[in-house]
DNA sequence: TTGTATGCGTTATCAC
DNA sequence: GTGATAACGCATACAA
């Protein structure tokens, strides 16, 4: 019992047509008569056809197809960002052809080929550790957009792309960090890093500039590394002891896995130390204490990214990059009137 | 500046040889000499050849594309499925199709359409709410794998399916939950469902039989409805007036909600009520209190998928279906030991 | 070892 | 309105 798929002219014989009245038909060409339009779609069903994107795309040359790559789609932050990309994909009939590059440079190059391959008629880079130029260099400036990017040459200025780059105002966030925690009255600020990509290298930098210009010392800088979920021994150890008045923490995932170490070393948040994180993942209003954060609009930008790259594509020329506004959700690590006990009430 | 891509052709021209030798050549056919080999290569390369996915698949009659229909990404347990399962299908060289369905039988099927319609060479179901029996007879039996189906006819037996379903033992799971519950000394028990679909029906039914068991009053059955993140603030109510003494979750988003609810209305966990969750989401390990929960081999379950459908693909059959283990871990929300000060530490 | 020719399932350009 | 036919880019059976 082979797989003999039903074509067109399985469909035309059966209507007694002839093929490219059945594509017609089928397409709803309005030149074709009512009547011979109902034979074929009923014939159509009758057989269950079911068009061959491979045949179409080849000759179309264009696959309705958009490719994302992500570091790994088990990231809360970039869950939303492939929600949003794939809802606004599949709004206008495009599929979407999902990978995860790892933040691994020969994986992500791999992904690209890959990609290339199947002909995607546009390509969303997220968080790609990939030289933009050269991605631009070979897969051409139209097909491609960089959604926060993590290459080092994208982390001096926002956006660092004239064209096809997407990012939030990261800057902006970092700086209502600092002023929230200010107008709090914390002074020692500290900044816990993560792994030494542009977001990092951004934010870090936002950090010392804003704290300068609220007048405050300079910031302790602590690593974080890779780390992800877990946040190193040592370094909790280190932060118990030094216990800077508040930490600006890279992210919410490194921000909530500092609360947990904490927690094990006896720290009370906020009460001993303020700590903020950055994206607004789901948990960050769910955790004990509630996070402070900055909320990215991560599904708003995969719309974006889809917006851009079918615009690119009907006008031949790549949108201008675009900086999106974030913003800052108080909660409960950050605010000294609600300190420890309200987390226990 | 019209797109021209590169072709056999193009390559074939450039090396000075015909197409023919280009695609033996540049699939490693033994037969081709080394030196036209050489010479084929560097002109590939020159040229910036990019293979066809399309027009390979049209003559092969496969697309090395595998489609993963998923009820939304965001959802951290979803995550961790499409992460294992994109890596397995990375390493035997398919690309992977992701399509959400959200739980909307319109949705699913218009999402199934598309992936036919590309000709995904296998497809993973992940939590649909379709009836298996008619996405078989439509889409054929050897390329469609059922992950964790939620359609009512499959909650009565584990696996449901004689072939294609893969599924974690949730009874197992849940068994193992009241078992620790009744060790602990919990003895008024109740059950918080989610929505009405196949793993709730299973795992409350799974309740009561294990409550039952243990010789437990039966329990209390609460419904948190679709809720996702977010605890339907009368039931949080009623539970803190209630108090059962432990509340078995369908899952730990409903849990975690739940927790973030109860502690608005001063209600301690564990010290006033146990709770335990489904799934072991990363936050699982990180809220305060941390979850006990029962860990689902989601990117195991993901990989598994993929080597399913493959060997279905192969052997013209699809391998029989699979209940993978699951596993009780306890942590603090469910310890009388360490109550509400613990969290507090 | 390499070239020739055909077909994969569509769409589009011509005819009629 | 509808039919015939030539691409689209590639793989392969058959020749040479």
């Amino acid at each position: 019992m082979v797989e003999r798929r039903v074509t067109l002219r399985d469909v035309a014989v059966a209507a007694g047509v002839n093929q490219a009245t059945v594509s017609r038909a089928l397409r709803g060409d309005p030149r074709i008569s009512p009547s011979t339009r109902e034979r074929v779609v009923q014939a159509a069903q009758r057989l269950g056809y079911v068009p061959n994107a491979a045949a179409r795309s080849l000759v179309l040359r264009a696959t309705h197809t958009l490719g994302l790559m992500i570091p790994n789609v088990t990231d809360p932050i970039h869950g939303q960002f492939v929600a949003g990309f794939e809802q606004e994909a599949a709004a206008r009939g495009y599929s979407v052809m999902l990978t995860n590059g790892f933040r691994d440079p020969e994986r992500e190059r791999q992904a690209l080929w890959l990609l290339a391959t199947h002909r995607a008629d546009g390509v969303a880079l997220v968080g790609s550790i990939l030289d933009p130029r050269q991605v631009l260099a070979s897969a051409g400036p139209t097909r491609v957009v960089f959604v926060a990017g993590e290459h080092l040459s994208l982390a001096n200025k926002a956006p660092a792309l004239a064209v096809g780059e997407i990012r939030a105002d990261e800057a902006a966030g970092v700086h209502a960090i600092v002023r929230h925690l200010a107008k709090q009255g914390y002074r020692r600020v500290a900044y816990l890093g993560g792994a030494e990509v542009a977001s990092n290298v951004a934010r870090r930098a936002a950090a010392r500039r804003a704290l300068a210009e609220a007048g405050l010392p300079r910031p302790r800088l602590y690593e974080g590394g890779e780390a992800g979920w877990r946040c190193p021994g040592p370094l909790a150890a280190t932060i118990a002891v030094e216990r800077p008045e508040a930490v600006i923490c890279y992210d919410d995932k490194l921000a909530i896995a500092l609360l947990d170490a904490l927690r094990a070393h006896g720290v009370r948040v906020p009460a001993d130390v303020a700590l903020t994180g950055f994206d607004d993942i789901p948990f960050a209003a769910l955790c004990n204490p509630r996070l402070t954060t900055v909320v990215q609009p991560a599904a708003e930008m995969g719309r974006l990214a889809v917006a851009m790259l079918l615009e690119a594509r009907e006008r031949g020329q790549m949108p201008a990059s675009r900086l999106l506004p974030v913003q800052l959700v108080v909660r409960e690590s950050s605010v000294r009137a609600l300190d420890g006990s309200a987390a226990r009430a």
